[in-house]
DNA sequence: CCACCCCAACACCTCAGACAAGCGGATGGG
DNA sequence: CCCATCCGCTTGTCTGAGGTGTTGGGGTGG
C-alpha cells in the first residue's frame, strides 16, 4: 500500500518517529537500537531513508553511531536552547555568571598561559586601549574589550568555559553597548588601568591576582547596570 | 588527551567541511548550495555520504533542503550543542567549569538564601547523609548528592548559574557513578563534613566561607579524578 | 581452571545506479 | 501583458554491492 500523501519527507518523518520512541522509552539512554535492516523494515522504509534520519538525530545530539557496533541513544531529549536562557534572564544574572566563569578561567590563565596566549592578550589590550582613544564607534569599543576577555579565556584552556563565554559574548555585547550609549564609561583610563592590571596579572602567573583584579573590573560592571 | 587524529566516518568529516565552508563564508546566509552531484564530485565523495553530511548539518539547524529547490544555508553558525560540548571535554575541564559556578553560587547564597531555601538545603544534606549510610547504590549516593549542590544553586537566585548547573548533572553525574564504582571515597565522614560546612556558611550569611567551603571539596572531588 | 589469541558473524560505512516527486524558469498562446 | 503549460534540474527514495571496524565465543597453552 502506497503511504497516504505527505508533505514532509519522509526522512524528517522517521527521525520524529525515532525521537517520539525514544521519549517515550523504547530504548532508554546509553542503549542500543536495533540494526538498520530491522528498523527499516519495521518502520516501512528503505535504508538510506533510516540512516538520514538517524544523522538527523545524531546532529542533534540524541544519537550516536558507531561503526561495527550499532546506533546508541546518548540523549533522550533536545536540550534547551541556551540562547532562549540568557535572553530571559535579567542583566545582572548574566554578568554574575559572567563574574563566576571569569574569575576562574583569569586564575587558571595566570596559571596556564603560554607565551603566545600572553602575545595575544597583549595585542588585545593594544587594539583595546587605541579603541578608547581615537575610535568613535560605541560597537568598536565593545567589540575590541570582547577579544580581550576572550584571549584571557582561552589562555585558561579550558574548552567548557570558553564555549560559556561564547554562548555569553551576543547577550552581553547588546547590553553593554546598549548601555554605553546611554552613559558613557566615567573613567577610560580607569578602565584601561584595570585590564591592564589583568593582564599583568596572568603574565606574572598570579593566579589570586589575577581573579581579584578581574573581579573588580566586573563588580565595577554590574554596578553601572544597576 | 585523545590523539589528535583519529578515525572518524567520511560522513562527519564532510559535514564538518561544508561547515567550515559554511563559516568562512563560501555560501552566504540563504544562499544556494551547488547541486549534490556536483558538490559530491568537488569534496569527492559519493553522494548518499554527501547527503547524510547535509541531513546532519540539518539537524543541527544549518541547512535545509527543498525538494526540487536545492538545499540553502539557513544559519551561518552553529550554536554548538551545549550537551556535545561536555560530552567532548575531559572530566576536569568540567569539574573547573563546575567550581566557577558553584563558588559563585555558593557566596550569592550565602547572600540572598530564605528560611525556605535553608530548610531545603538542610533536608537535602540529612538526605545525603542517610544515604551515606544506608543506602547501597552508588546512583543513589551521587544523586542525593546533585539534590544537595542544586539546592545551594537555588538558594543563590540566580537562574543563569542555575540553569548551568543543571546542563552539567547529567554529565557529572555518569562521571561519578563510574568513578565512585572503581573507587569509593576514602573517607565519607569527611565528606559529609564538608558539606556541612558549606551548609553552615550559608546559614551564618558569610559569603567567603561559603565560597572557601564549596572550593575546597570540588579541589578534593578533581584530585580524586585525576 | 584461567588467561590469551584468533576468527567469524554482525554492525555500520561508502559507493553507484535507477526512478519518482517537486520546483522554477522558459515558452507559447490568449 | 497575463497565464497555463512544458521541460530541465534538483532533491527524495530505494536497492544492491563491497569495505571496514567491533564484538563475543571457542580453541589453545599455561
Amino acid at each position: 500500500m502506497p503511504p497516504f500523501v505527505q508533505r514532509r519527507p519522509l526522512t524528517s518523518l522517521t527521525a520524529d518517529a525515532l525521537l517520539a520512541d525514544i521519549r517515550e522509552g523504547k530504548w532508554r539512554l546509553g542503549q542500543r537500537l536495533p540494526g538498520e535492516a530491522t528498523l527499516a523494515a519495521q518502520l516501512g522504509v528503505g535504508r538510506s531513508t533510516l540512516r538520514e534520519a538517524i544523522r538527523e538525530l545524531a546532529g542533534k545530539g540524541v544519537l550516536d553511531s558507531r561503526q561495527g557496533a550499532g546506533v546508541f541513544v546518548i540523549a533522550t531529549d533536545v536540550t534547551e536552547d541556551w540562547d532562549a536562557v540568557l535572553r530571559r534572564a535579567s542583566v545582572g544574572s548574566v554578568i554574575e555568571a559572567r563574574m563566576a566563569i571569569e574569575t576562574e578561567a583569569a586564575a587558571l590563565a595566570a596559571e596556564r598561559r603560554t607565551p603566545a596566549d600572553l602575545r595575544t592578550i597583549n595585542r588585545a589590550l593594544g587594539a583595546r586601549r587605541w579603541c578608547d582613544r581615537d575610535a568613535t564607534d560605541i560597537a568598536e569599543h565593545v567589540d575590541a574589550d570582547m577579544v580581550f576577555h576572550r584571549a584571557v579565556i582561552v589562555a585558561a584552556h579550558n574548552d567548557v568555559l570558553a564555549e560559556l563565554f561564547d554562548s555569553f559574548v551576543p547577550r552581553v555585547r547588546k547590553a553593554m553597548v546598549d548601555m554605553l550609549r546611554i552613559r558613557p564609561l566615567d573613567s577610560p583610563e580607569d578602565d584601561h588601568t584595570a585590564h591592564a592590571l589583568l593582564a599583568t596579572a596572568i603574565a606574572d602567573r598570579d593566579p589570586a591576582a589575577a581573579a581579584e583584579a578581574s573581579r573588580t573590573h566586573l563588580t565595577d560592571l554590574k554596578r553601572q547596570f544597576t
